[in-house]
DNA sequence: CACAGTACCTTGCTAAGCAAGCTACCACAT
DNA sequence: ATGTGGTAGCTTGCTTAGCAAGGTACTGTG
């Protein structure tokens, strides 16, 4: 899969997927690989990302499976932010199938 | 409109734009532009790479209307290259759709 | 103790979009 | 002749995100 391709959309997943249920990063990893390829090497950096820039905030939780899990939660700006980003990936697709359409 | 979104995509739309109708720059800028916001910082570069990776041959056309024009046609290798990226864009809108609805 | 699975993280590279800037041709008006 | 606007091509420098490859550390099982 062409790398450029997934470039800002998978923020868009990663958005949509926190605010459909709080999760934590390695979890992601998993739900996210299963419909586009991606590595921790994406994930990790980007959720950093999107804390930094105020549309999540964190919390730490136990697990009796390994180490402590690092819980994501979308924050209201990142609500909105979320809502505007998924209308313009929509008006990216439709624009570019209205091109390949010919 | 997150210039990230449109990382590869526009490579998609331009070689087929040009399958659909040998086309030169400036006029394949205003086509994709009705579409996807883009300008000729863009355009014109993609032109020269794909031009350089052998999916384009390109030949001169004089004009009444200014300065000769750059014209780009599809090579073989252009064909199969297009093929292949409308599949991979098409696998990963899919995916991304699926994340999406939750 | 070793190993696999879980869970987090960083460094360095690469590639593409694009604002801003440039040159030059043509037609038409001043 | 001078200027202006449309046509047509081009480049430089910046920014950004994906990701391979590497690392740390915890838990339970053989």
């Amino acid at each position: 899969m062409n790398p450029q391709f997934k470039k800002g959309v998978l923020e868009l997943c990663v958005l949509t997927a926190v605010k459909n249920k709080e999760s934590y990063g390695y979890e992601l990893v998993e739900t996210i690989s299963k419909h586009i390829k991606i590595t921790e090497g994406t994930i990790y950096p980007l959720l950093r990302r999107l804390t930094r820039e105020g549309y999540f905030e964190t919390y730490l939780k136990e697990s009796t499976e390994g180490p402590p899990r690092k819980y994501y939660r979308l924050t209201t700006k990142g609500r909105e932010f979320r809502t505007a980003l998924a209308r313009e990936w929509q008006d990216l697709v439709e624009g570019a199938a209205r091109l390949l359409k010919g």
